[in-house]
DNA sequence: GCGCGCATTTAAAGCGCTTTAATACCGAGT
DNA sequence: ACTCGGTATTAAAGCGCTTTAAATGCGCGC
């Protein structure tokens, strides 16, 4: 079964060219030394003879990998992105990424283990679920960037966007459009519920709307946002003239009863999620949200791991990104 | 910044058993020849010492990879599925898998590269859309299997599910719950959607309903699913009893324009979709689709590719999996 | 002519592991 | 005591590349 035809090594395309495979080498890589004339001897018989550089070989020669392990989580949507913004930018430094999925067969421990055998000089972790102080061991084999999470422990580096400050966002915009009944569907016990949450409250609280702030205990899917909002319509008291949704799935909960039930979105009521989840984009949903920006988080990301790979930086930063609000079609200014 | 604490080799290992690195390399893979006595004090000493293999070593000394590549679009959620699946399989068989993500920036031909450089014995190519010749002149380089896509060459493994099949299941599906008005809402003049009106057509026909067959022009996304849905409504014409869309998102415009409109699904009419889009698993949206396995999809995967790289097989097979119907809250009988 | 400095090129030593042929060992059989 | 047939272990040769020190060649001034 395996063909006859050999790959291309270096050698084959040292001997073609009649040099040694040193030239060949630092040729191929863009060192400094031979010559113009020879470069070009080079690459046209590389070319010519279909070399493909064996990566297992140059890997294990080489001092330096040049490579970044990302953990992942191939069916997250965010994670995807992220994933496709950070591809663009590690290549303009030079490195290239290895990827490793969690999956129900495939617990982090090992897919980090997987990227630290392949030799990665630096780790991104996205949706790590490991304690901190696992983090923090790690860290010492490795430079390492976790995204999206909040560490009690500034022994590693920490990138991620505030939550406070997105949701704030959301309740001034729709104070600014003459909201006052603003109420806030809640998304559970979770750590990221509570900021949000405590970020609905402050900016109530700072536009002096203390009084009306309205928090319903919701949860984080479609099905605890369709709860709350039957429960909102079946208690007899007006409806509040706008809904904060811990989350976009929760948002769309809320977006679809009202529907059935002859509320309309915006003009009854606003409604307004968080996170730009897919389903928030959906030409019949279209509904406004909060987004963390990706490009910005990748480009912050890919600083981190510089900065610690060129040993400019020895100590942790924890790097905190503000989100920004996507007006769509599920806000307007109330009646 | 590169710590000191260098990374612990076989030799370590060695050195600390007083055995040479030939034996602990044995134990460590399990191969034959050492005693029981000697396997126990290596991996106590392995473990102990923390020792975790080079890959780029193993890979580079040892004849094979066990290695598979995966080209995916790591955006899609029927990818990101798909790897899930496949990455439990592959370890029944003592492979292991490479990801290579197609990106804006980083072209199918990149990621294959990648995993050809990368050493895989093997490709699974996920929504791959090279030219059939290219895939031939890949495929005489290393097994390759392709998935999901219809190809005018018989010189590669291909393993896609019946379309045609999957949209007759839904059809009939309908005319056994009674309904006759079974209008079908076109995707456009891509191949998938020939291959879906065909379904249809052939289904209708095969009721004796061939005279109610109707086809209108929509499209595969949900604006498609908006406009033909009001177009139905403000023909003035009864409705259908039922709709059959090209896809689960155009279907959920369908829904949404039916829904806003005070159209009851499904007392009135009947939605049915394709793909069974994350979306359609909403618990408002619902929608009774049609789903392609992936489980099954991925166990015929590896036994094409196992039966390649073990030499069983040397003419190239098509497989063509039957997808199956996913009922949900969209259809009932007609009124 | 000769030595010098410079630009090129190359020999050779690995990188950390696998693998195979060869060796060492050990008790059983004669 | 001596060979034989295993079994357990190891020496050593790579895998295909990178990298560094050393070699080579060449033009130039003296």
């Amino acid at each position: 079964m395996l063909n006859p035809e050999r790959r291309v090594r270096l050698d084959d395309v040292a001997a073609d060219v009649g040099l040694s495979t040193a030239s060949v080498s630092l040729v191929l890589r863009g060192a400094p030394g031979p010559s113009a004339a020879t470069r070009e001897r080079v690459l046209a018989a590389a070319e010519r003879l279909g070399y493909r550089p064996d990566r297992a070989a140059s890997l294990l020669a080489a001092h330096r990998s040049r490579l970044i392990g990302v953990l992942l989580d191939v069916r997250s949507t965010f994670h995807a992105e992220f994933v496709e913004d950070l591809h663009e930018t590690v290549e303009q430094h030079g490195y290239d990424l290895v990827l490793s999925t969690i999956t129900r067969s495939r617990p982090e421990r090992r897919a980090v283990e997987t990227l630290l055998d392949s030799r990665c000089e630096a780790l991104v972790l996205l949706g790590t679920e490991a304690p901190a102080e696992q983090l923090v061991a790690l860290d010492r084999q490795v430079p390492v960037v976790t995204v999206g999470r909040r560490l009690d422990t500034t022994d590693v580096d920490v990138l991620r966007v505030a939550d406070y400050v997105g949701v704030g966002q959301s309740v001034d915009y729709l104070i600014g459009l003459g909201h006052r009944e603003i109420a806030y569907l809640d998304g559970g016990s979770g750590m990221i519920a509570a900021e949000r949450r405590d970020g609905y409250r402050a900016a109530m609280r700072g536009a002096g709307l203390a009084a009306h702030a309205t928090v319903l205990a919701g949860g984080p899917d479609e099905a605890a946002g369709m709860r709350v909002a039957r429960a909102l319509l079946d208690s007899g008291e007006p409806l509040p003239s706008a809904v904060v949704a811990f989350n976009d799935r929760s948002a769309v909960g809320v977006l679809d009863v009202f529907v059935r039930s002859g509320v309309h979105v915006p003009g009854q009521v606003s409604v307004v999620g968080y996170d730009d989840d897919p389903v928030a984009r959906l030409a019949h949903v279209a509904l406004t949200t909060v987004r963390q920006d990706t490009g910005q988080l990748t480009s912050h990301a890919i600083e981190l791991l510089v900065e610690r790979l060129d040993g400019t930086r020895t100590e942790h930063r924890e790097v905190v990104l503000a989100p920004h609000l996507v007006v769509r079609n599920t806000t307007s200014p109330p009646r």
